[in-house]
Order: C-alpha cells, then structure tokens, then sequence
DNA sequence: GTGACCATGTAACGAGTTACATGATTAA
DNA sequence: TTAATCATGTAACTCGTTACATGGTCAC
C-alpha cells in the first residue's frame, strides 16, 4: 500500500512519467524512505489511474504519458499522512544486523561497528551536499526533500554516536571475554 | 531473505519453537527491527531444516518442536553479519510519512511533528524500561537487545530534536504562507 | 549507423498478509 | 466445562524482484 502514497506523494510535488519516477526512485526517496523499481511502478500507475488518484496529463515522444496526481489522489494522500505515526510492520534489514550484532565474537562485532561508522560519515558527506544543492537550486530550507534529508544527517550522527558507545562497550568486556559471557556484568 | 536471518539469529541466541520465535518478534525484534507472523515463520522453518541452518532438538507436547542452529547456519548468519552496512532496498513507512510531510499545510504538518514527538517520547519510555529490565534480569548492558535499545533511543532523541527543528522552520514561513510557496527563501 | 538513453511493458517467481482451520493442555 | 493459551498448519491473495522484451529518439 505505500508505494501507492509514494507515488502519489511525488505526483503531489509535480507531474511525472512513469519514466521520471522510477528516476526519482533512486535519488534520496528511494535510498532513505522506500525503494521502488520501474516494474512495479508502472503496473502501480495503471491502478491509481483506474482509481481516479491520479490523470494522465500530457502524452509525449517514445508513448511518454506524463500523470498528475487528482482532487481525489492529493485528499487520499493528506488522509493518510495526517495518520498518527507508527513504526508497526517494520522491515529494516540495516537494524536487523545492528540488532542480531551480538552474534559475532566481539572482535568481528567491532569491525562492523567501525565500518557502520564509516558508513554513516558517506551518508553524512552525501546529504550535505544534497541540502546544499536543494539550497541551490530552488533557495528552500523545507521543501523538495530538505526536510528528510536533516532528518537522516540526524538519523546518522546518532548512528556514529551509537557504534562509539557499542565499541566502548565491547573493549570493556574483552579482557578475558569469551563470546558474550565477559560483556557481561 | 531477511526473515532467514532474523531467524537465524534468534535461535542463535537460544534453541526456540515455532511459538516461541512468533512470540519473540513481538518483542522488540519485532518492534524495530523485522516484523514477522506465524504463517510465515512456519514455513520458512521447514525450509531451513530442509537447508540444514537448524534442527529439531526436542520434540514435546502438543506438537511442538524445538529448534536449534546448526554449525551451518551459524556459519552463514556470521557471514550475512560480516557484510558492509548498507540501505539499499529500504522500505521504512516511518520515514516516508515524515519524507512527504511537505505536501500537507503547514498547520497540519506541524500537527503531525507534534505526533511525530509523542510518540518517539513513548518509545523512548519503552526502551528505558526495557534497558532496566534486562540490566536488572540478565545483569548485561549489550546483549540480550540492550544494543540495539541503545540504538533506538539514540534514534528517537534525533527525531524529536529534528521535529523540533522543522516545527521552527513551518514557523519561520507561516506568516502569509501559502501551502508550501511561503516557505521558500 | 550505432551506442546511449528514453520509455513502457509483462511473466515467473518468491516474499508477506489475511483468513481459515485444527487440536492439545491447563487453570478456574 | 469452558475459556485462555499453547501449538502448528494451509490457501488465496497481494506485494515485490528478476529477467525478458520491445521500440523510439538523439548525438556523434
């Protein structure tokens, strides 16, 4: 069901081919929120259509159709936005290796904690930039992604804050450790 | 290919049925990390007892039959744990939510921050809670999901320190904003 | 003309949800 | 005896992935 509000929600910001979304699938939407490929986004699209969320505005070159997003398809998507939030149905592989890290003998738990770190630091060089350049180009400091991009400069230096303590944490136990047993205490 | 894991992982940690695997996602795993339901856990055991990951350790009453990990599967879950970090494929409903929230007026996007604040302050209580449990239960501060809890609440104080910041900027364009055009520079 | 990119589609398969279905054990 | 809980399963459906498939346009 998100996608159909992923769709919609970059319909909102403006009309789109099935072409330009699947692009805009593989910038920051795509990379930090929700994932999508152009297999499923044009099947998706014939739906909303049939749902009247969504209208084909322009039909172009190469059999484009540009689709604008309908009364109907912007009342949808602000109903569900306006919803309390919830984290119910997760599925993020990315915690569910942090969460299962304790499995690995602390040696091998504190390289991944340091290449975690190295991680979050691209993501980190990687949303500056972007938030300098949607500064940039459309002089905005809310809109067009600048939101969800301080989001996750946020979201990743908590993560770096996070590996720190963990590799404080195992360091403290490895003296004599075997596995887990001397974390403990 | 995930759930594999997560399964992997819990009976990593101790041999589980069925039941009790069920019972563990709707705990924190379940909560934060990988959602998962019986009519999936089920099937997915009978295939990795079939991948000899896991195997039977006992058989009780009422049908039930406790899991253990094989050498195997452990071999494979350290494997998986080992690899570099990364969001690619990420599907998280949270973030998307908080990703269009600029397609919502002002007003209502600062009543969904006000939400969005609520309820990380919640999970912050829960995983304080849960933190003190397992300190006073298994005496551990990394095991046992502290790790991971630790990372939650380190998630959760971004967030509310992001909503605020994004309460601020909607503030900073609402005198004569129209929708979102107000805000811009 | 040919390689890069624009543009859309479908088929087969695997992952995940919802609902249905069954029966054993235990405590009140 | 009956309600709660333990315990496992399957069928039908939707969602998502991988791979296959086709053809148009444009710059060199």
């Amino acid at each position: 069901m998100s996608l159909r509000f992923a769709l919609l929600g970059l319909l909102n910001e403006r009309p789109c081919s099935g072409y330009d979304l699947t692009r805009r699938f593989e910038e920051g939407i795509g990379a930090y929120a929700w994932h999508a490929q152009h297999s499923q986004i044009y099947p998706e699209l014939k739906k909303l259509l049939a749902d009247d969320l969504i209208r084909v505005a322009e039909e172009g070159a190469r059999g484009r159709k540009t689709y604008a997003i309908t009364d109907q398809g912007a009342d949808l998507l602000r109903e569900w936005l306006l919803q309390r939030p919830t984290t119910a149905g997760v599925r993020n592989e990315y915690v569910l290796r942090l969460f299962l890290l304790p499995a690995l003998p602390p040696a091998d738990a504190e390289q991944v904690l340091h290449k975690t770190i190295e991680f979050a630091e691209e993501q980190i060089t990687l949303l500056t930039g972007e938030l300098d350049e949607i500064a940039r180009v459309h002089g905005d400091t809310v809109g067009n992604g600048a939101m969800a991009a301080q989001y996750g400069l946020r979201v990743y230096r908590a993560t770096i804050d996070w590996a720190h303590w963990a590799i404080a944490r195992l360091a403290d136990g490895e003296h004599g450790a075997d596995g887990l047993a001397g974390l403990e205490q």
